[in-house]
DNA sequence: GTGGTCTAGACCACT
DNA sequence: GTGGTCTAGACCACA
């Protein structure tokens, strides 16, 4: 569990950990089979609310990026490595065409945001 | 007034009118010292609460795009296009930086989000 | 009539009149006897409704600094010096009283008030 | 929550809250960290509509006195003793701006401002 | 006519 | 339980 959390974000907790877990399963650093901390310890660890926790692992689950087995566990879901990047550019596209008709609606052109971009990545 | 409303989006409608009226202004299409419309007349057309209205008006005044008197009504401050242009880029790198961070902790790198940025553009 | 408005300022427009031509009088330099221009062309020059000039030139009547005679003009009052020196300081300290409290408030001591009076006076 | 809430000013009672507990932050008498009652309470309390305190609670938060996390509360930002003075002398500074503007229109001095000053502090 | 303030009360998201 | 948003509607100050 390598979260950091700001609690002055204005994303709400539960989505900053799915967003976190998400991208490092993605990435790879948690791997397939990987066992989660169950929901207490988490939520202790992380000084949250195992609401919040809960709420956190059941997106996971949606996005069919964990498997729940009652009783033992969440484990990360088995994907092939190209399954891992469709998934990580579907994400990444969702989030993405949010943010460019952000960026359109100001006027700017592909060649103005990259610019930008490449100023603060 | 040339503004869409999306009641399903997860931003608040007053952040929409916000964000839409500060592109028009930034963008040039509403000129300076053009008169907004009434903010009752605005609630009218959009058919949201003047309240509501409002609220987007205040945060135009706080960031310097409009200036309002009492009694006569709200307008388009004056900027060179200089200033505009700042202005435009203020807001867009405050909204970047978040979008990026999102990006880089799936672990792309430049190169693959103006790749992924070309094609949706 | 050496009058300067702001329509920004959050003070309006009728009480900026009001001070800064009871400030020319109690200053000497809107003699006793001189006669105020009529509201309308007042409000013409200014450029302001006749209505707002109207609200300042009562004010100046009700303290006392000006007298109107129906159908010849508003003028100047007669004060002696010291009169003028003592509503001077009247409206000042009136209005000095609202501003310490705020600066007490804060903790300020009136060495620290003192200081930072210096600073910008 | 030590505040005195006077209707028959002329500022409005948002301002008077902001201006009161800005006041307690900067003087030390609410630590960092505190946290302030829920606004429900605090509307109760005072004896005003919550959006009123709302509202100064958002100006609070807007000039970086407190931040507020959703469904926790609002706390008092964290500053060291050298920021709570900048930023008591730049709000005390901002205020002194208007007041002697005010001072100079009537002629008054540096000394003379001063010598009131000591008077009634 | 304009905007500024305040009210009461509902519903939702987050913890 | 917390704050965040939106609603409808009243009253006042200003021009």
């Amino acid at each position: 569990m390598n979260i950091a959390i700001s609690s002055t974000s204005e994303k709400p907790i539960y989505q900053q950990l799915f967003e976190q877990i998400s991208a490092q399963i993605l990435k790879g650093e948690l791997e397939s089979g990987y066992c989660l901390p169950p929901i207490r310890q988490a939520a202790l660890e992380l000084r949250v609310s195992i609401i919040t926790v809960k709420k956190a692992w059941e997106e996971l689950e949606r996005s069919g990026l964990i498997h729940t087995i009652t009783g033992k566990g969440c484990f990360v879901a088995e994907f092939s490595s190209e399954e891992k990047l469709r998934l990580r550019n579907e994400m990444i596209l969702k989030q993405m065409a949010g943010d460019t008709s952000y960026y359109k609606s100001f006027g700017l052109t592909l060649d103005e945001v990259i610019e930008l971009l490449k100023k603060i990545y």
